[in-house]
DNA sequence: CCAGTTGCATACATGCATGACTGTATCTAA
DNA sequence: TTAGATACAGTCATGCATGTATGCAACTGG
């Protein structure tokens, strides 16, 4: 702790947290490529140019790894739009498929299409997987409608911009990082002109 | 071709026919059941009960045998509604969200998630797959709009609609043949809502 | 400077899925 | 009835992913 690590020399702190950042972020890239199926440990760590050993030091099991990729994702997903508060829900859906549309999204999906077969995976990630809900939550720093027959009509309504969304996400999953297409344009545009006829109301 | 099969004695046609049935039916309910990645060879013949043997003899491989699992699942879901047109936007939601809601229509969905991944069997089971677009084709039976500008607009809700059903599918995977839960039953009805309005006009 | 801890590589044992092959029972056609 | 084709069972060899154990190198605190 005292030592400013001269030049090649690194703290075992150090050591540990860029280990840990390469193996999230290879263990995020070889999702978003390969897809869960093949994203395996050796595949991880060959992207990461170490051996298993070092993943084994640092995670217990490669769920854990998911678990923190996650985090790492979210956070960048979330860090690029979360800054301005969306007080419309037109503004909320064209927030929402920005975030749906990074390409770092893919590896959320995949994780969570995993989870769902698989009860022992999907048991340990469970918890990192429901935050998903965080990047389709259409109340964030807006106050909620007063009355409740409203309410119920927003709540459908956010489903199924979520569901329209994710059906979107797995459409363009294949090649995550690539530009909007026409027809995502066109069900964003629609389901954001519905969006605004709501606020208008 | 002669001997029509004096008890207990099937020609090797029946034998053949049966055994593929089996094992389409193995497959599809191990599709449902646990998922594309946790549908081995093995598991799909441990269901039908034979070995490996059959399955190798009838099947080059086990993406044959999804391809004809995909056909058999196509029918059994389009034979539940394909009987009656769908005259409206409305009644192709209401079909289209039956369609997708079947239970065996999780077999669909994970073969095509896995696919996107697995180049290699992606390849193989390409054709079949895009067969699903039949169970989303608003068209069937009913003549498209005349001017172009509103068929351009319904070609958007359209895929929307699309988009919406496959969403909630995903949602519904994990207990495939459960009733429809309330939220689910909300997004629909809003969507079947949005599409009366456009038949309407 | 040096014990002791941490970080990581390497090697080994195991389990599971697959492809290919062989053997045997069943059926078909002449 | 019988030769040959078809249907299927069973076995072997292989590849890949994982868990565990061991050993060396880097770092730490005294």
């Amino acid at each position: 702790m005292a030592t400013p690590a001269p030049a090649g020399r690194r703290t075992q702190t150090e050591r540990s947290s860029e280990m840990k950042r390469r193996l999230v972020d290879a263990a995020i890239s070889s999702l978003v490529d390969n897809g869960y199926a093949r994203t395996s440990a050796v595949e991880v760590c060959r992207r990461a140019g170490v051996t298993r050993g070092a993943l084994n030091h640092h995670f217990t099991s490669l769920a854990a790894l998911f678990v923190e990729a996650l985090e790492q994702v979210y956070s960048r997903i979330l860090g690029d739009t979360a800054s301005r508060e969306e007080l419309s829900l037109e503004q909320f859906v064209r927030g929402a498929w920005q975030r749906v549309a990074h390409a770092d999204f893919k590896a959320v999906i995949e994780i969570w299409l995993a989870s769902r077969n698989d009860p022992h995976v999907g048991c340990e990630l469970a918890p990192a997987i429901a935050r998903m809900s965080v990047l389709f939550d259409p109340c964030r720093g807006r106050p909620g409608p007063a009355r409740p027959r409203e309410e119920r009509e927003l709540a459908a309504f956010s489903r199924l911009i979520q569901e329209t969304l994710i059906g979107l996400a797995l459409g363009r999953a294949p090649s995550p990082g690539g530009a909007p297409v026409a027809h995502e344009r066109e069900v964003v545009d629609l389901l954001a002109a519905m969006a605004r006829e709501r606020d208008e109301r």
